[in-house]
This record gives C-alpha cells, structure tokens and sequence, in this order.
DNA sequence: AGTTAAAATGACAACGCTGTCAACAAGCTA
DNA sequence: TAGCTTGTTGACAGCGTTGTCATTTTAACT
C-alpha cells in the first residue's frame, strides 16, 4: 500500500521492476487517489486557489483555464475564489477559505495581486502564492511573480504607429490604480522618445478601462481635431478602443483611413469590432499555466523541479485591419 | 467532539444550552470544518461540480458565481469542469473527476445539459445531477431540472416589437442543435400568430450565436429591404444583436428610428452597444443559485429542505434605446 | 419515590491516504 | 563468507471528521 503510495508520488527508492507492476495495476483499475484522503493526511495539499477581482469575464476564464489544465496534469484540485479587494470581509473570506481546505497555494491576478495588504496577510498566514503582475522582472522575485510586460508591448505597438508615419497619437488610459495602465503608459512615452516625437499630455485621456469610457476618451481626443490633429488613438485596453473605434464610426471618421485605433489584451472583443482590432495578445491561459507550475514547484520542494517555467511574457503585436499608414 | 459534529450539521437531539455553548465556541475560535475530513469520513461529499461547455465567458461567470455564493453560505466546495462535450476524452474526464474527489452532485448547464448521453452516463455512474436547460417546465422532471422559459421570454419581446407596429420581424437564429434557439424561434412564431401576423420563413437567418453571424444576418435580412420591409430584428442573443446593429450601421440605417434591433440574454454586450440593446434580462447567477440549491436538497435527503426553490425562470423584458416604434 | 421510555451525549472505529520507522533484500568490501 | 552499507519494502499510526452503538441524563409516567 505503501509502495503504491511511493510509485503515485513519484518518490525515489522504488525499483524499476515495482514501479511497472504498480502501473499495471493503476492503468488496469483506472485509479485515481483520492484527493481528500490525500489533503488530510499528507503534509502538503493537492488543492490550490484561485483568486482575482478582475471584472473582465474573459480574463478570469482564461486565467482559470490555464491553472485549470495544469492542475488536472498534476492531480491537483482547483478552489476559484472571486472577490473584490476592497470588501470589509476579504479577510476573513480568506480565512475561511483557508481553514476549509488546506491549501498548497494561491495564485493571484491583477490588480488585486498588486495589494500589499493582500501579499502581507498571507505572509503572516503563512501561505504559498504566486502573483501575477503587470510590470517588468526584477531580479529578486522569480520565484513568486509571473510578470506581464505590458511596458514592452506598448513600447512596441505605439512604434508600430510611428512607423506608419503617425505622430499624434492619442491615449486612452486605464484606471490609475492599476500597475497595467503606468505600465503602458510609460511603454508609450519610451517609444515617443525614441523616435524623436513629443509626448504631450493632451494626447491623454484617463479612462476606465470600460467600453463607455473609450467612447468618452475619444470623443475628447477627436473633439475640434484641428487642434490636436490626432490620427492614431492607442486604447489601454480592447473594450475601450472597442468604444473609442465606436464613437469614430458616430462621428464619420473612416478607420483605418482617417484615424488608426489599436487595443491592447487581445479579448474576443478585438475580433468583434469592425474592422477588427489592432491589439497585442496577450497569452493569458498559457501565462495561467505558468503560474500554477511556478506554485507547485514552491510547495513540492526540492523535488519535481519544473525548470522550464516562463516568469516573464511580453504580449505579442498582433495587426489587424484597425490600424494602418498615416494618409 | 460527536455534539459538536451534530451543532455544526443542524442535527436533530442536541439540547438548546448545548448548542448555544458549542455556537460561543465556534465563533470565538472562528472554527470552519475540514472539508478534507468532512469528506472522507461522511457518507454524503460536501463537494459539487458545475459542468459547461458554453463558450460565452459572460454566461460562464455568472453560472459559476451563482452556484459559489451558495456554495459558500452551505459550507460545500466548487470543482469547475470545463468541457466539451464532442470530445472523445469526456466520458474518461468525468470519471476521473468523480474519482478525485466524491461529488455530491453536478450542476449541468445548457447546451450539454441537453445531451443524454450525458445524463445516461451519469446515471449509470449513480452520480446526482441538476440540469439548467432552455424550456417549459414539464411535471416529471421538477426535482432535476431548473428550466429558463426562453419561450416565453421570445414571446413578449417579439409581443413588444408587434405592439409597437412592426410586422415584418426578422429573426436570427442561434445554432440550430442548441434547445434554446427552437424556444426562442417557437416563443417568436406563437406571438406572431396571437397577432394575427403571418410568418414568413424568409425573415428567418440561420446564425451561430456569434458577433459575425449577426453581422451576416443582418445583411442577408436587410439586402434588397424593398422585398421584405424588414423594420425590426430579434436577435437570437446578445453577441448577434451587437452584430446586426453594427451592420445596420454600416449599411447607414438608423437605430431605432428605421429598425429596432433586440437582443436577449442581457449580457454586458447589450450595454456595450450603441443604442443600448433592449433585451430579455436572464438572471443566471439567480437562476445557478437555484440549480445549486435544489442539488443540494437532493444530497440531503428529507434534513433540511429547502422549500423556496424556483425551477422555472422567464426572462424578463429590458427595454432600452435599440427599439421603438414603427416609424 | 420508583419505574420506564425517550432524549442527549460520548466512546470508538473508520474513511483513504501519507509519514515514520522498522524490517528486509541486495550489493559491496575485506 | 561474514559484515557492512545502501536500497527497497512493509507495518502502523494518524490526519479531522462522521456513523454506529453504548451510556448517561432527562422527562414522563405510575
């Protein structure tokens, strides 16, 4: 009983001979350990937490399904935990949650993942995370963030813009709480500079990161255009270059003649706007994956070491019919 | 130990002075019960499943929302299970997953809680399940389905639109596997016919539930309009609402002064339009409340029941900008 | 008060695994 | 080959609950 144990486990010491029978047995029975069983008794649980505040019904399926699959791989079980950062009960909603079932670990999404407050109340409970977080690798958490590079990606996308021969780009901000919306904030600015183009901060509009905000955000760019003369608007996010492709359409502007839109995440909703959405993709499943084995390599210890693990993604360019040259 | 066992099931036979001294006890230390434990020791699981395959995140979140609120007021553990139910692997990933983990039952959502196959598998499996399914309710199945009354609901929109004066409806359709998109067709079909208006297969598309096949229902209704004088169309949901309205646009028709467009489900989607999307309000987290509920009541046996279950929802009729009357 | 039934409580095993530690087998050295 | 070390396996307790059944307490009667 024992030895299956050590075979199920993978743990060292059990002959090649043993470990072939054992198999047999488990393919032939179609056994599956019981994670209950295994959660009372062992000292580490097979049972992780998912937790975000992200209202954006296709990021937290995304992020759910990447821990997801990976989790079904590894025989581990799967508790999501939505909430909102700022409820009086978070607190003990986590306790809760933690006493319920001992858990292996947390992942964390942005932007909640971004609270200290959070990082601090499971550091003196003691319990293993792993965040996800907008923003560029430093050398000292490795271990415990997965970072999205969204500074790059923006960089990268506004320099598609100015090679098309824009120089007036408009951009439509996310909430200034979030890492995300600085984040690309600044990758903008870094690529105005680097191609000699003044950054001016009329060209900026703080949204929301919702549709109605990128409808509001480019009808005050665009509003008495002579002025500004914008011919490209970089949305923080798809949703709102979603609103803001909206309002041009309201206002006769032809896209991508007249004005360049992009997005940013590559939701569903880039491929739902006409013409489709310029955007960066970002892999949130596969960045998902990355984390839960990031979480599990913490809590397995020395053994099991997963190696090939990714703790940095930039979103990649994708170009679609939203945005083209300057004309 | 067993007294306190008994305080936190509700169990019958524990003297008043009892359980208030256990209750003090139990809020002093904030004790939660081991679920691990609860579950392996007990002869019912505090564990359940909720199974989908629908691909719309929105719809998704809200059933998962639904079925955790309660799952959390009940003590019980959520296993999301994503899936497909075309896939060849299902049959073995549903035991798998009964396996792990003992389920007091599964949560199963349209469109696979419509494939018997499904049923018969968990049936021979012995596994408890509630079925969410697009439908009239029907004597026989009350304590193992929570119906959502997609007739009725495509009724009364439709019953808005002939009010208004429109005659000439066009309808797109959803996929034509899915129950939902016959009970909508069927709700359209009986309101027509209650008003003395003839139905005309022509003002019929065959869609797929998506942006772009509301995009392309729209252009095939409203090409060569002369012929059919189309001055309203019934979206089979949301997503080809969107779709149709921002053909319409394209096309330079004027919502709603020269067609009314209506969704259904109320998903976010019908506020990220504009004109706002008017649209039959389902309450899904409402509605996963109740399936979760009932299962639960199943599981229990004759303790506890839970006597205020709804098992018949009808969406109710959200009027907004993207109607009116007939100009 | 004495008897009896009913209600309330407690003792103990069991759920299916893992950790600890003892026992045994195999390979090595002298 | 004895004597040792290392590698492999097995016996057994225990994880935190619940179910069963025995025991104690309370209530309801003569």
């Amino acid at each position: 009983m024992k030895t299956v144990s050590r075979v199920i486990n993978k743990e060292p010491s059990v002959r090649k001979k043993t470990y072939d029978i054992v198999m047999e047995a488990v393919n032939e029975l179609n056994y599956q350990p019981n994670l209950a069983a295994r959660n009372l008794a062992g000292t580490s649980s097979f049972t992780v937490g998912l937790v975000y505040d992200n209202p954006n019904a296709y990021y937290v399926i995304d992020m759910q399904n990447g821990v997801l699959s990976r989790c079904k791989d590894e025989g581990y079980e799967l508790v999501i935990h939505p909430c909102t950062y700022t409820d009086a009960n978070m607190e003990a909603d986590f306790i809760t949650m933690i006493k319920r079932s001992r858990l292996a670990g947390l992942v964390l999404t942005p932007p909640l993942s971004e609270q200290s407050s959070i990082t601090n109340l499971l550091d003196e409970l003691n319990i293993h995370y792993v965040r996800v977080l907008s923003g560029r690798p430093t050398d000292d958490d490795q271990d415990t963030c997965i970072y999205v590079n969204d500074y790059k990606a923006a960089y990268e996308i506004t320099t598609h813009l100015l090679t098309h021969g824009h120089e007036n780009i408009g951009f439509i901000c996310g909430d200034k709480e979030h890492k995300s919306t600085s984040e690309r904030l600044e990758g903008y600015k870094a690529a105005l500079a680097d191609h000699n183009t003044q950054f001016n901060n009329e060209f900026v509009y703080d949204g929301k990161y919702s549709f109605e905000s990128g409808v509001e955000g480019a009808k005050a760019l665009l509003a008495d255009n002579n002025k500004l003369a914008i011919t490209a608007i970089l949305g923080g996010n798809d949703e709102m270059a979603a609103g803001a492709l909206f309002a041009s359409r309201l206002m006769g502007i032809a896209i991508p003649e007249q004005l360049s839109i992009t997005g940013f995440e590559d939701s569903p909703f880039s491929r739902q706007t006409w013409p489709k959405l310029t955007t960066a993709h970002q892999a949130n499943d596969v960045i998902s994956q990355h984390a839960a084995r990031l979480l599990f390599t913490k809590t397995r210890g020395a053994r099991n070491q997963d190696k090939d693990i990714i703790t940095s993604f930039t979103p990649s360019i994708v170009i679609r019919e939203s945005s083209g040259p300057k004309q």
